[in-house]
DNA sequence: TGTCATCTGTTCCCAAAACTATCAAATGTT
DNA sequence: AACATTTGATAGTTTTGGGAACAGATGACA
């Protein structure tokens, strides 16, 4: 800030008692000080100050002025020096990872708006459906669904991961609705990685538990397996961040809902190294991921 | 002021929601309205608004910003209109008027240290000591000795008025120090206008009451009288706001003193016109006097 | 769904205004 | 009487504001 305000200037005056002082002071010369107030008296339309060359005397207004001016000014000041350190100490970048559909859908629409909110922080986020390491590559957090993972980790769970077996109307409409887990076996069933048993699936009530899903299309890719599952392919166990819209729209349909465990799912977590710092940017992204994070089932 | 401006220009924004709508407002272009917008943000090094051609967002650094700059930035307007406001109100002439000796040694000492004060008000002073009207020579104010004074006036005691018989010592030498107001009589007493009574002096015990001073110079001016005393021509009967220096410098000896009253000079006072509306300007000098007029024994 | 029109914010350059410095003069103080 | 200080006028420089061109986003309309 080059030039300094009318205000400031009045106190420097005050302050040292003469314009040539506050002037040295302000690094101005005397007659730039003494416009300034007389600037200052012109817009206020009082005289502030009476001067001789000797002495300098507040006019009872000037005295209110200064006092009550003084307080204002340090404390405007007192707020913007705040709010630029506030800035300094978020400023850098986040690294972050999330898995893939996740992400996509509840991960990047906070983070943009995080962004947004806080310009000076820089995010680089990572979409893999793969488990990265955290503190060997260096992200700052995570957000995974799932079971509460490795306790090297600190987690906060952000909302339970709700997942239910659901089917296409147009599949459902052509093999049947199953009634008891145990017809799965029979279903063409979309199974994530290993989940190949009724009881991978959670399902409360299941005698046998090692009964085996009916074969079908079996992916790594939780939206591979959620398309396939629009498509008519078979009946799958998809997370409800995943298919709440389709329920919705009745492009999907739940199955078993009786029989499954709503919990079996585990939950949403942010993940953090438990070693390291925490920077301020950091936490600050964590609280704002946990505010936001809470109206996927309405939407 | 160049802090004020920029916030003053950033309210207008947030509160019109563009910076088309606020330069419309403030009578300035779009782009000047950007651009200082831009500077405060340089100059607090933050992002305060993120912009979209249609869409505009407070920064979290910005919505704080706003909110606390907003109030300090009211509170000194308001300040600085309040001030404004008073010195307006304050602005006018005050006729004054008092007797002469009084005036030029208690009232112009003040009256000038209150002009410093407040130097929108003029002051037009007479000093007399004719009785003037204040009503119908449209004086705001008088201040004068003695006693209480008619009743078509609105008055305040500043203080009393005591007065002392004295003399100059080299006088009292070659005369003798009277120790009965009766020796008064056998005396060169300086006398104002018509007090020439043991009375007129406040003498609480006297007997005969209306023995006639001893003879002298009479005269209608106190200075007149005080000079004469200084210079040995007599005892003369003197306010003490005129001689307390004289006193205290040995130049006078008080005279009688237990045979005076204390209280017959009765007060020292401010009047003004009983019917008239009182302007802030002097209800503002009556009170600066009221609370000036205490040390006058004390010099 | 795609294209277009319109509104808005940004940037550059130039003119204008404001600010500051220099110097001389007036003034009050020691 | 001498010194320090404020004040005033003038000139030079920085800052600021305006206009036009450009880019981006929204909403209408087909």
């Amino acid at each position: 800030m080059t030039q300094k305000t009318e205000l400031e200037i009045l106190l420097a005056v005050v302050d040292h008692g003469s314009f040539s002082a506050a002037a040295r002071v302000l690094g101005y010369t005397p007659s730039a000080v003494g416009k300034r107030v007389h600037q200052l008296e012109q817009r206020l339309r009082v005289p502030l100050l009476v001067r001789t060359t000797r002495r300098m005397t507040l006019t009872e207004a000037g005295q209110r002025y200064v006092e009550e001016a003084r307080d204002l000014l340090a404390r405007l000041t007192a707020l913007e020096e705040d709010i630029a350190d506030d800035a300094a100490s978020l400023r850098g970048t986040i690294r972050l990872t999330s898995s893939a559909a996740l992400g996509r859908l509840h991960v990047v629409p906070p983070v943009i708006e995080f962004m947004e909110r806080h310009p000076v922080v820089e995010i680089d986020l990572l979409l893999t459906d793969k488990i990265v390491d955290l503190v060997g590559e260096g992200f700052d957090l995570a957000v995974r669904s799932g079971t509460l993972p490795d306790s090297s980790l600190v987690s906060r769970k952000l909302m339970s991961n709700r997942r239910v077996p659901c089917g296409a109307p147009a599949y459902l409409d052509q093999h049947g609705l199953p009634q008891q887990p145990e017809e799965l076996t029979t279903h063409s069933c979309l199974h994530l990685g290993q989940e190949k048993r009724l009881l991978d699936w959670g399902f409360t009530r299941n005698q046998g538990g090692i009964t085996r899903l009916g074969s079908g299309f079996s992916c790594n890719s939780l939206e591979a397996l959620h398309a396939a599952c629009c498509a008519g392919h078979g009946i799958a166990w998809l997370p409800e961040f995943l298919i709440a819209h389709d329920l919705h729209k009745g492009r999907l349909v739940p199955v078993l809902i009786d029989h499954a465990d709503p919990n079996a799912g585990g939950g949403i977590f942010v993940l953090r190294p438990k070693a390291t710092f925490l920077p301020r940017r950091v936490r600050a992204l964590t609280d704002f991921l946990a505010d936001h994070f809470t109206d996927i089932r309405t939407d």
